[in-house]
DNA sequence: CGGGATCCAAGTGTGGATCCAC
DNA sequence: GTGGATCCACACTTGGATCCCG
């Protein structure tokens, strides 16, 4: 096994590019014995590797919290898995749910608005028939919403999150939102934290997440492919 | 190496006093290897080892954060190193200080006080010249503050937040406090958490904790012994 | 099919305290 | 001697996502 080489975080969106054109072609498995990182038994083991070993070749800056993968020029990094027609296998996650009612009110100052304002889209293999490390890299995707995206988003977005903020974050179920919805976001079922109750003041429940639809980011990548 | 043996948790005082003096003389080698548990190769490694030892050994329900050490009866452990005179050889941490403003404005509801309701004081060798593994246990104490205690405990407490809560952490010293004191619990002096600033907004300082005096403690001791 | 449930790694916070230069 | 700095273990949280049964 080599050393983990340290890449350097890119300096500008067309450095990004290139080095994530580069991988286009390449296994997962490939890539990831470069970086010196293991490969997991199985993806069930190992649900999140494939963002790990794309960001160790980018040279994200990983770890940080509310800061975007590639700090210095602000560009999220996402890994979408797609089936041989190209549309995504799975939903995206964007960010955890603000319960507790410190959250923006407004959709302008939202994490999910940040989060999704710049985004690099690495699609790769998602066949549960090939194994993790055959899986081979797309070509990337440099994205930010349309004004229509921005829209549903923050239509979505805006009607989740009032519900949130009333307290009735136990009621919303993944089947709302056009392009955004709120799904569980935890270890287990058993995980709680602090939210808005239906009386107002603090109870616990099941931590959530924002999540986009699948149908959307299909919508993304085919834009791009047209 | 045998199992770690699981010790249930004590449901009476008798019972832990009971468990506390069948330790005493015997030395936290001996009953670390009983629990299965690693010794460290020094005690600048290995900074709370003892406290962790003897919690096994009565069946503290550790890791739980603002409840007692012994939550069925409400009692606190505290370990503590003392010299061939039985006299402390170093403060005793109680608790951080609650330095963002959500803190108690109040003593009766204040953490250090509930930690010091009822205290389980185990006494041992703490010469440097001894090696962890040899260092004998005492003869454990079970103490409440008298009401001179914790006249001088609030009245320390009391000085201390009022300046905290003004915005003033940064400007309490370890001078400060006849026998409760406020000094710096982090890993590192980097470290930061939020705080009240003197501007009344947040700001990051380095963390504190709450620290009995070691004259303050001896003084117990003493009370018991004589 | 997809909504609800779950999995891993790494970073952070907390509880257990003692170290050590001045 | 002691005020300010530090050390370890482990639970918890967060960021990375995919699993899988009805």
């Amino acid at each position: 096994m080599p050393e983990p080489r340290r890449v350097l975080p890119p300096r500008s969106e067309a450095e990004l590019l290139a080095r994530a054109d580069a991988l286009a072609g390449r296994t997962l498995g490939d890539v990831a014995v470069e970086h010196g990182l293991a490969v997991p038994a199985n993806t069930r083991r190992g649900k999140g590797w494939t963002g790990t070993v794309i960001e160790h070749a980018l040279g994200a800056n990983a770890g940080s919290r509310p800061e975007p993968d590639f700090r210095l020029i602000s560009v999220e990094l996402k890994t979408i898995p797609v089936g041989p027609d190209r549309r995504p296998l799975e939903s995206t996650y964007v960010c955890t749910v603000p319960l507790a009612g410190d959250a923006a009110p407004d959709w302008r100052d939202s994490n999910v608005r940040r989060k999704l304002a710049r985004v690099l889209w690495m699609p790769f293999e998602g066949d549960r028939a090939i194994t993790l490390p055959e899986r081979r890299i797309g070509a990337p995707l440099l994205w930010s919403p349309s004004p229509g995206e921005e829209l549903a988003l923050a239509s979505d977005w805006e009607t989740l999150m009032d519900r949130v903020m009333l307290g009735r974050v136990e009621e919303i179920s993944a089947r709302e939102g056009e392009c955004l919805q709120i799904r569980p976001k935890a270890a287990n079922a058993a995980s709680r934290r602090l939210a808005v109750g239906a009386s107002g003041a603090r109870e616990p429940t099941l931590p959530r997440g924002f999540y986009l639809r699948a149908s959307f980011t299909a919508a993304i990548l085919e834009r791009y492919y047209a």
